[in-house]
RNA sequence: CGGGGCGUAGCGCAGUCCGGUAGCGCACCGGCUUUGGGAGCCGGGGGCCGCGGGUUCGAAUCCCGCCGCCCCGACCA
């Protein structure tokens, strides 16, 4: 070990995030303000989460559309609580093709309302339900305080929006999505630990009946809110008409829910997992799995049968063949970026018939037979993804603790407090004064609330992104 | 938008107080020697000193205005 490649996160940990995204290759500022250049590296990350996200959003019954960009600024206007909630944040086009256009088109912040309008022709009979739609998209946001990944101008997501016959079947829809696709990315994929639960009426999105979130603690103790769901129950259907005539003869208004998962989560997994010396990426959303580091020339044939022997296997290796470069300086690149397994093979290991493995998960190195070694690796693999995930979870235990007085909360991590024991909304608005949030409500066993469920709630307080 | 800080080579910075025609480290290019934890030596290339105006014989430096970025808040996926 020689000087340290970044600002250690007890330091700074902002200023490491930064250091980390720009030597790790993953993103940029762009030149206009808040806007982001996602690079390969953090490109690479997202399309897994894409792919992982995408197949269980299909696995559940949606399909993917597309719908437009530009939005009639009146669309915004028609639902009350929508218009009052985004309005401070759209990004409106008044000028095309050097006119001053007629009526004003908003570049979509979300797309609720288009695809709302959409639904009302595309809905007329209760045989036309459900109807669930996902976009994979770009939305704009005039944020204030814009940070790569965590809160960009324009970011990239996807929206699932749904419209069902009853309430209940929305809010069938809208914890399906929390569980079985949300959860098990965030959870299963990113490794990340998040707390499900409800949203408080201050934090409910604009227009809906009821938020869940997803909560996951970052390595520096602030909490960062990785996807919701949500149930509109009738406002969007009232406000665009999305009606549809029942089995028994009657018109009725559906109930529809929208979902979320953003570009965010990208800083997430960097936020939770990583280190002094970089990213560490759970296998799973890592573009590159196992690197094989050909430490000199004399070696390279061995490393590509390995390198072609690991392939085989179905992980994704890329050998490392540049022994123009110094193996210090390559072995570094790799750490910051975070790929899970490092294999360094020289004539040395060669000759004695092995091969280092170094995981990103772990300190220490391990050499390890060369007989059978393509084979161990997605073993290797699951162990890695494993392994961060479990000290993502022992550190956000460590990080949460229990308080019975909104006095006691002060510092990183979570506090579990009784929302009686708080004060409700009134010690919510309070610790709105100290930077503090209600992240969400859970029951006092740890499961979600319903959408009216009133008692026996815990709220997570903590401060965020 | 409130509080604080900063804009000088791709990145990180010195120079600004006290005006004299731009420098350091890393990165980059070429050559040789190297390569098991950010290699060494030699030789190179690269600058509207954030932008606009003013003062001056002369401005990175002084004055005025503007813009942008970062950190801490309010807002949020």
């Amino acid at each position: 070990m020689s000087k340290s490649v970044l600002t250690p996160q007890a330091d700074d940990f902002p200023r490491w995030y930064q250091e980390v995204l720009a030597k790790a290759e993953m993103a940029e500022n762009g030149p206009g303000r808040g806007t982001m250049i996602i690079r390969p590296w953090g490109y690479g990350i997202w399309e897994l989460v894409q792919r992982a996200m995408d197949d269980l959003i299909k696995a559940t019954g949606h399909s993917n559309a597309y719908f437009p960009l530009f939005i009639p600024y009146n669309f915004l206007q028609r639902e009350a609580a929508h218009v009052e909630g985004f309005s401070p944040e759209l990004a409106v086009v008044t000028i095309g093709g050097g006119e001053e256009l007629a009526e004003p088109l908003v570049v979509r912040p979300t797309s609720e309302t288009v695809i709302g309008d959409a639904m009302s022709r595309w809905i007329q009979s209760y045989r036309d339900l459900p109807l669930l739609l996902n976009q994979w998209a770009n939305v704009v946001r005039w944020e204030l305080r814009p940070r790569l990944f965590l809160r960009t101008t324009e970011f990239l997501w996807q929206e699932g929006h749904t419209a069902h016959t009853s309430w209940d079947d929305a809010q069938a829809e809208t914890m399906r999505i929390l569980d079985e696709v949300y959860f098990a990315v965030i959870d299963g994929v990113l490794g990340v630990p998040v707390i499900r639960g409800r949203k408080t009426d201050r934090e409910r999105f604009a227009g809906a009946r009821v938020t869940y979130t997803l909560e996951g603690l970052m390595r520096d103790g602030k909490a960062l809110q990785m996807g919701t769901s949500h149930n509109m129950g009738t406002n969007f259907a009232k406000a665009f008409d999305i009606s549809y005539q029942s089995e028994g003869g009657t018109e009725e208004l559906a109930n529809t829910t929208s979902w979320g998962v953003s570009t965010r989560v990208v800083g997430g997994v960097v936020m939770a997992h990583g280190d002094d010396r970089g990213l560490r990426l759970p296998p799973l959303v890592s573009p590159v799995q196992v690197v094989v580091l050909a430490v000199k020339p004399e070696a390279l044939d061995a490393c590509r049968r390995l390198t072609d022997d690991i392939a085989a296997t179905g992980v994704r290796v890329k050998l490392d063949d540049r022994t123009d470069t110094s193996f210090g300086r390559r072995a570094v690149e790799w750490e910051l970026k975070g790929v899970p397994v490092r294999i360094e093979l020289g004539p040395r290991d060669v000759e004695q018939g092995q091969a280092v493995v170094v995981r990103r998960d772990v300190d220490g190195k391990q050499p390890t037979p060369l007989e059978g070694f393509a084979a161990g690796m997605p073993s290797m693999l699951e162990d890695v993804q494993r392994s961060l995930y479990d000290q993502a979870v022992a550190r956000r235990n460590e990080m949460t603790a229990d308080v019975d007085s909104a006095d006691a909360i002060d510092g990183p991590g979570f506090f579990r407090i009784g929302w009686d024991a708080l004060g409700r909304e009134d010690g919510e608005a309070k610790l709105a004064e100290r930077a503090y949030s209600v992240r969400c409500l859970v029951k006092s066993d740890g499961s979600v609330p319903a959408p009216d469920d009133s008692d026996d709630l815990i709220a997570y307080v903590a401060k965020a992104y």
